[in-house]
RNA sequence: GCGCCCGUAGCUCAGCAGGAUAGAGCACCAGAUUCCUAAUCUGGGGGCCAUGGGUUCGAAUCCCGUCGGGCGCACCA
């Protein structure tokens, strides 16, 4: 096994705390010195060294002396290391080490060992954390509002499961609320049309063809028993119908970016199960919701604003700015309400939550993390951690100019519109190159015409460059092999210390729930390899294939094959293609 | 009025839970192909990291104020 080594930086951080113990030990340094701030990773400068520890700086005040009479005792003790050729201080007290050659070769091995495991990390130790993500209305197709949540939740997921817990994607399905009724409405419209009628889609209901298909079917099953009928007799049937309809396209939208969930979880079937009920009683017996009167909303002022007495949620105990009702008047439940027994319900099930929310729901993150508080906690204990992810809006441009997007008018761009023009990697990767707490913009016209420009192409060519000469290398009689890995010199192995980032990397983004760090990861590995690929240009001998050295050609295609396997693991935790050939 | 997010090159954005002279792509200028589809590479110009304070050995990064932009502030979903 080598899985002790899996994380050469994390290795190292041990290495240096072993080496503040036998210090401490021996009593040159005081006990119990700190170890949480002390940090080993590659310094940005190479020349500085492979890897730069600050220990020195943020211990020599503890230990009650200066950074750099410190770091010559530990550089003393680093030495010890076999692997580590020189430690250097440098600046205020930056120790820099240096790495033989053999244990970035050694590295090399590993990664061709673990192959699609490589940067696989057990540091989740297989806790349970839900991602729930996407959750948009049953009421339409996905369009490019849902897009960023749906790719940075989906990847975030993969990252997750990729970091070594175990991942429930999960969507929650708004079945409940008076928009499935709206949708219906406008579904019975579409089906009196598909009877001949001549309609006019009334103001307020849905006016998008997508709906016709789903009121020829009601036709074809129904005929005319709904045509005249009073709205009670078929407004839960054609709900559920619609709704059906509904999901299966926006199954079919998710699966053309590749994302598919594990878990559809109705809120129609949550209510109707009892749940809602228990988790209000459940609170109501921690003294959590009482009957009170609902403030008027701040910074708005209503017309017909009318206090009334209603069941509220105490989340003001939870930092909230006021308390929630969680039912409305008419004693229907409100979205709120379901979803705190939602949340109730995903919590029994998991040992972490994690949801990818719209930055326009961001107003409701307190009062729902009030209610995961409470209902975890309620009988003493610790909350179970429960995050909300924000994703900022996404401002839809067409050559410069805002595209405004309305369901109700039916001016919207459909995500499988967009996919289909330009692609499920180009839309996957735009959409994971930046962090999700910035806004962005999305220019049609711009992503169109520069999708060759794209950056996904820079990193899918870097993968298809390494196929196609592994694959002349085959042809011509070469195999990669690790034999001599001793002929590989000082470029080739800054290729490997690059690619050795990828484990740090992947560990990095899953604790910062920032899959986007391993977008840039690979354009930085990429850019790096396309360099020492443009060395042959000038210098034959830098070649991968070198037709007259059978053993240095080994090695280099073996380096090659590497890094192409990096750039794939990388890949495939976007859930991008790493194509043999563009 | 209140809450959350953002402000880094002309443009689009990174900056790894404070670290060593601030980075990339696009655009602009000048160059480079007998392993490989140049979908690539090399070099150049271009920044008071919005602004004023604070914290400390050290701040683009943390804290507070100000300015600017976005989102939200229903018994909606």
């Amino acid at each position: 096994m080598t899985d002790a080594r899996i994380n050469l930086h994390a290795d190292f951080t041990s290495v240096i705390h072993i080496a503040l113990t036998a210090l401490e030990a021996s009593g040159t340094l005081p006990a119990g010195l700190p170890r949480s701030t002390v940090t080993c990773e590659p310094p940005r400068d190479p020349s500085h060294g492979d890897l730069s520890t600050n220990a020195a700086m943020v211990l020599a005040k503890p230990a009650g002396t200066n950074p750099r009479a410190l770091a010559a005792l530990l550089v003393a003790e680093l030495e010890k290391e076999p692997r580590v050729v020189s430690a250097e201080i440098a600046g205020p007290g930056f120790i820099n080490l240096r790495l033989t050659d053999d244990a970035w070769r050694g590295e090399l091995a590993l990664i061709a060992q673990s192959a699609a495991d490589y940067g696989r990390s057990q540091m989740g130790g297989g806790k349970v954390v839900n991602v729930e993500y996407v959750s948009a209305n049953p009421t339409g197709p996905m369009h490019m509002g849902h897009c960023r949540g749906a790719v940075v939740g989906d990847a975030l997921a993969d990252l997750l499961a990729y970091a070594g817990h175990k991942v429930i994607k999960e969507y929650y399905v708004n079945d409940a609320g008076a928009q499935v009724d709206v949708l219906a409405r406008s579904v019975h419209m579409r089906y009196r049309e598909a009877l001949g009628e001549t309609i006019e889609i009334p103001e307020g209901l849905y006016p998008g063809d997508y709906l016709v298909p789903v009121g020829q079917a009601l036709a074809e099953e129904f005929g005319v028993t709904y045509k005249d009928a009073p709205e009670a007799d078929w407004l839960i049937l054609f709900r559920t119908r619609a709704v059906a309809a509904m999901m299966d396209m926006i199954r079919t939208d998710l699966a053309t970016l590749g994302i598919h969930h594990d878990l559809f979880s109705s809120e129609a079937e949550l209510q109707a199960s009892g749940k809602v009920d228990a988790a209000e009683q459940y609170l109501r017996s921690h003294d959590l919701i009482y009957d009170g009167l609902l403030e008027a909303p701040k910074g708005k002022t209503l017309d017909d604003w009318e206090p009334v007495e209603l069941p509220l949620f105490r989340s003001t105990k939870f930092g909230d700015d006021q308390d929630r009702p969680i039912k409305k008047s008419n004693g229907a439940w409100t979205y709120f309400g379901a979803d705190l027994a939602y949340h109730f319900q995903k919590s029994q099930n998991a040992d972490a939550l994690v949801d990818i929310w719209g930055a326009d729901h961001a107003g409701t993150v307190k009062r729902i993390k009030a209610a995961v508080a409470a209902l975890t906690s309620a009988e003493g204990g610790t909350p179970k951690p429960f995050e909300v992810k924000l994703v900022q809006m996404v401002q839809l441009l067409r050559d410069g100019q805002p595209v405004k997007m309305s369901k109700r008018a039916g001016t919207f761009v459909t995500l499988s519109d967009v996919v289909a023009e330009v692609g499920k990697d180009v839309v996957r990767f735009t959409m994971l190159t930046r962090k999700p707490d910035a806004q962005m913009d999305f220019d049609f016209a711009k992503v169109i015409e520069a999708s060759k420009d794209n950056p996904v192409f820079y990193v899918q060519y870097a993968h298809a460059r390494i196929c196609r000469n592994l694959k002349k290398g085959t042809d011509e009689g070469f195999m990669p092999s690790a034999e001599n890995l001793g002929l590989l010199g000082e470029e080739e192995l800054a290729l490997v210390k690059l690619a050795a980032q990828f484990p740090r990397t992947v560990e990095a983004a899953a604790v910062a729930r920032e899959p986007h760090r391993i977008a840039f990861f690979l354009h930085d590995l990429a850019s790096a390899f396309h360099s020492y690929y443009n060395l042959g240009n000038d210098r034959p001998e830098k070649r991968f294939i070198v037709a007259h050295d059978s053993a240095l050609t080994a090695a280099r295609l073996f380096l090659a094959a590497q890094i192409g396997q990096v750039v794939r693991n990388g890949l495939a935790l976007l859930g991008v293609e790493a194509a043999q050939e563009l």
